[in-house]
This record gives C-alpha cells, structure tokens and sequence, in this order.
DNA sequence: ACCTGAACACCGTTCAAGT
DNA sequence: ACCTGAACACCGTTCAAGT
C-alpha cells in the first residue's frame, strides 16, 4: 500500500502529534513519533528534515499557540507581558524545554518577540550597547525558569545536612507553586532594577566590583 | 586478556576522560568515552552505573576543580563570588551545561554552595518565604547565562527584517565576550534589587501588576 | 508525491565467559 | 575484581522499490 491517495502526513500533523508525545512525558524520538502516527519512521522524512527540524515545528507551534503579538502601551508592560508569555508557554510544554535550548532560534515569530524586547529597551533609553546584554538577561532567565519547570520537585537532593537549604525546602511549596512564585519575584526584581537603572539609581548599587582573577573572596 | 594485573579503568580516569571528550567537542557517550579509553563499552559498567552516573561524575569534578567553599565577609559578597564561580565553570567547559541541565543535584559540594547561597540571604535579612525562590532565580539566572555559552555566536537568526535587534547583533561583539558581558551586567542588576528590596525600596518598583489570564494588554 | 521495508551505522545496557 | 565479546532492543537516516 505504498501510496495513499490521501496523504498520512503533512508537517502540521507531525508537529501535533510530536508535542502531544513530549507532553505525554515519554522521550521523545523520530521512531517513537512514526510508531504515535501509524507510520514508517521513514516516511517522515517526505514532509520533515529529520529529528531537529520537528523540533523546530514544535517551537514554532507553541509560538503560534501562546505568543500572540500585541502592542504595548509602554516598555515596562512589553517586558512583563512578553516574560509572562513565554513563561506560561513553558508551564504549557515543560518537557519540550530541554529540548529547544541552546538550538538556534529560526522562528520568524519567536525572533519577533525578541525584537519587541529590543525595541521596548531602546525606547525606555537604555544605550544599543546595553540592549543587546539585557535581551540576554531576560532571555537567561526565561530559559533558566523554564528548566525550573520540568523538575519543579526535587532540583536540590541534599544527602548530608544543610545549614538553611534542607528546611527551607522541607517548609516550601513545592512543584509548579514554588517555581511560578519565584518567577514572578525574579521578575519583579528584573523590573525594578531596569527602572532604577534608568533613573540612575544604578550608582548606588555598585557593589559589584570588577571581576578579578586570581581575588581570594575570604 | 581478560582482566589485567592494574585496574585500567576508575572513576577518576573516566571522569577525566569523559570531560576531556565532552570539551572536544564531540558529542558524549558510552561508546565515544570506551573508545577514548581504549575500553569495550562494558567495561564502564564495573565501575560507574551508567551515562548519567558518569554525567553526576563530571559534575562533581567540575565542582570540585572551579567552586573551592570560601567564607564570605558579606552576604553580598557571597552571592556575587558564588555566581562568578559558577560563571567560571561553565565557561570553562560549555559543552557540560546542556548535559548537567535539569538533571537533579545529588553532588555534596554543589549543593552546598546552594546552602551557603541560602544562608548568606537569610543572614542578609530576607524572608524564609522569599530565601528559597530568591535562589531559584539565582540559579535559572546561572543556568541560563551557562546555556547561552553553548551557543554564543548564533542564538537568533533573523530571516526576515527585524526593526533593532538585527542591527544590534550587527554591531555588537559575539561570542563570549558579549555573553560575559551580558552576565555581569544581570548580576549587578539582581544585586541591586536585592539591595533595593532589603531598604524598603521595592514599593516603588512594583510595576509588575499581578498575573491576570485574560488581561488583554494592548 | 508519498508511503513501505530493508539496510546502515550507530546508541546504552546486560550478561556469560574468561583470568 | 575487572575486562572482553556477543547479544539485545533500541536509535536517526538513507534509499530503492512500489503506486
């Protein structure tokens, strides 16, 4: 039955069904996704340029899914409300988040989003020097957050004793509360510290010494 | 030649040797690591309980070789070198940070550097509550910075026309002196909202309005 | 154009067999 | 105790063959 008249396959159905097999917690594979599909792994490869191209269809699906493009009434709000969404993106496929970092982003729309952070940084006055740096530390963040949530429960095993860390996680909510909890207050922190940077305040908060060397921090 | 009169294989070789071929560049493995080691395969497995045992294994070295446990005369002054060492070791060998992400910290030393991070922000005087999640952005703000050495050059390629972040990418320098430069323009920022938080000063930043589901902010 | 099935060069892991 | 070699159940990808 080599050719069907109708085809199985089509790029969207591959990207369905890979994000409903990362989501389903198994590991995620071209063999596994054919055998989810009702198909030879190889007839994939008709439609798809192998395994880190369905990832990419996979990116951009949860782009389309739960960035939708807004314009922001100031960059304050751009900031907050592009953070929350890709975070919310993140809550909504955590297993997917091992699987797109450190991947080059090719995605029309996911670049956009960046962009609009540029462009929100740019109007609030910080110098192009500058911007560049903190797109990269509220893309940091993102990324770091999102790994946060695929395991919310236990990133922390202590088998000895702790000074503080072993109580203060046997008295934390755990699991997706704590991360959410801590996203929100990293973020609040981000935020703060943008505006009192651009209201010069930064001087007062350099206490951050030059990275040095050979310094013995005792 | 069934078993020599000195043990060819040990921890401490496989570990040396697993770093050796993960900052080569090449991609890790079992079979990749054996060959290294002039070994069959199998022969890991008297000795270590698998990849991600030999993964733990790299880790503790990595720990063991950048992060020496120092006493800090300030809370500040912990956050701020504990960070940089982390910085340093992932920097130092990058290739290690998309295998160590996500996977749950067993490592005595690491997490002791968690708990001394822990302790330094209880002592600064913020809340148990707040302690926990403060060290959770720490560490997505680490491991996020650490994921972005992976891949300096190229994290967004723009197809299309971009309004500002194509021509900062332009100008900017790549590699990682922008990703170092990145990292400690975030830490200065996280200290000074920490410092800001502590004096009180965190009323004036609440710009962060609280998440809303269906708050359409256009 | 789009699917199958065989084939290839890999994986990670187990286990009997050797010394 | 520690290594080899065969074996197992997988990978991701290619390619001739079918309609």
């Amino acid at each position: 039955m080599s050719r069907p008249k109708v085809a199985l396959l089509s790029t969207d159905r591959i990207a369905d069904a890979a994000l409903a097999l990362v989501d389903s917690g198994a590991p995620f594979g071209v063999n596994a996704l054919a055998r989810k599909l009702g198909v030879t792994p190889s007839s994939l490869y008709n439609h798809v340029d192998g395994k880190d191209a369905i990832i990419e269809l996979m990116r951009a699906r949860v782009v389309a899914d739960h960035m939708p493009t807004h314009v922001y009434k100031s960059w304050d709000h751009a900031v907050v409300e592009i953070m929350r969404q890709q975070r919310a993106m993140y809550a909504a496929h955590p297993a997917l988040v091992p699987l797109i970092v450190g991947k080059t982003i090719t995605d029309a729309h996911a670049i956009e989003h960046y962009d609009q952070l540029a462009t929100a940084l740019v109007e609030a006055g910080f110098s192009n020097d500058e911007v560049l740096s903190l797109v990269a530390v509220l893309d940091a963040f993102a990324i770091g957050f999102g790994l946060d949530l695929t395991s919310p429960e236990a990133i922390w095993q202590p088998s000895g004793s702790t000074h503080t860390l072993g109580k203060l996680i046997e008295n934390s909510a755990g699991g997706a509360a704590r991360s959410d909890a801590a996203f929100e207050l990293g973020l609040e922190l981000l935020l703060g510290a943008l505006h009192a940077r651009l209201n010069g305040a930064a001087s007062r908060t350099a206490q951050v010494t030059p990275a040095a060397g050979a310094d013995s921090p005792d």
